[in-house]
DNA sequence: TAGATAATAGTACGAGCGTTCGGATTTTTT
DNA sequence: AAAAAATCCGAACGCTCGTACTATTATCTA
């Protein structure tokens, strides 16, 4: 009852890395066997079906998400320095997952006219968190840091297309500097909305 | 020797086709054939492997993309309209897309750790269409509609950011407006960078 | 420690894949 | 119209895939 939790824990860990460089569609049992040194069936045992597996894959690496990007940056003060270090740490992690790929951004490519139980899930988890960028946006609005005419949604739209195109340039073309171009992006796209009369004397409560 | 040519051309149609839909990884000889009313040797007598039939695809989607974004762009005159031009085409052909879906993009994931002829191809492709973006980019530099100091690589990072959030958040999300926000992403992007102090008198040769 | 239960291996099946090959059929050339 | 060549089909091969079933081994419990 324990030592077949651990294992599972394992397999799903190797599945993780695996479904980062070929893609969750790419993922088969039999290469995911042959790295945990067991046989096919012993592997696919621990989940009904291959589409189970991949469905544990997903949550596994949003909950990773989560615990890496969006709970430390939640501790920052409301307003620009938690939306900044949402976007500084989500870079830091991508930037990390040049080498292996993001199931994010490659699921949404392979699922996006693939519908299924995974296609429903991977957009709720992208959808969640554009949605939590888009909530810290609005509260660096609404604490006076950003411009009271900034279109939230709009903001998290360029934000996601800074994170795209590093992903494509820096993996895909191989280019080096990619991942300064998108900070400094990220720069640009502050500044521009950044309130020039951000009252004074009333710092965001945190 | 005329029929074939007909044949193959109408196959590479349909596989163009699929492999928008379900990626180039994901286009099979035995769908075509089922599309073309066809033996699956009877299509795959017309190429000498899938490999080299996949090359042929990619081929001929940078054809139909140069035909229809870079060519009509080049007649522009010099300059922000060229570069405007070229982002509208391009925006508008990404558009149409959002149904049937853009190798450029979804090959850049699928290939961005499959080595070999057909990643080559793709990467040859993509860097051409930078290198296009580029030059139009600091010829608006040159000309003085935009800054001096602007960063013409910097500069296109974020167009094909802008591109990528598009085809993200709606084929992948379904979020309607989207092409409307990489529209805005793109003005802002011009606005920040125009020069002020154009020098009149001195429109830009075309 | 003995018995129950969980965990893994082994084997096999059916389907789909790219590919090969020989023959039938159609098209083009002479 | 006859000959030559190009085009296409049908069947089969070897491979890999996910999955089902049975048996064996390891682990936990009483």
């Amino acid at each position: 009852m324990r030592k077949g939790e651990l294992t599972r824990a394992a397999i799903l860990d190797v599945a993780l890395e695996l479904s980062s460089r070929d893609g969750l569609e790419g993922l088969t049992i039999g290469l995911l066997a042959d790295r945990m040194n067991m046989s096919k069936s012993g592997v696919f045992a621990h989940f009904g079906s291959r589409e189970d597996l991949q469905l544990e894959v997903v949550k596994l690496y949003h909950h990773r998400f989560e615990q890496e990007v969006f709970f430390p940056s939640v501790r920052e003060p409301r307003g620009l320095p938690r939306l900044q270090s949402m976007f500084d740490r989500w870079l830091e992690r991508v930037s990390v997952e040049i080498a292996s790929g993001c199931i994010y951004i490659s699921g949404a490519v392979e699922y996006d006219d693939r519908p299924g139980p995974i296609r429903e899930e991977l957009v709720k988890m992208v959808q969640a968190w554009q949605g939590a960028l888009q909530r810290a946006a609005r509260q660096a609005i609404d604490v006076g840091h950003l411009r009271p005419d900034t279109d939230a949604e709009q903001l998290v739209y360029e934000m996601y297309g800074l994170i795209l195109a590093l992903h494509h340039d820096a993996r895909f073309l191989r280019m080096p500097g990619a991942v300064e171009r998108a900070r400094r992006g990220f720069e640009r796209l502050v500044e521009n909305h950044r309130n020039p009369d951000m009252p004074k004397g009333t710092p965001a409560p945190h």
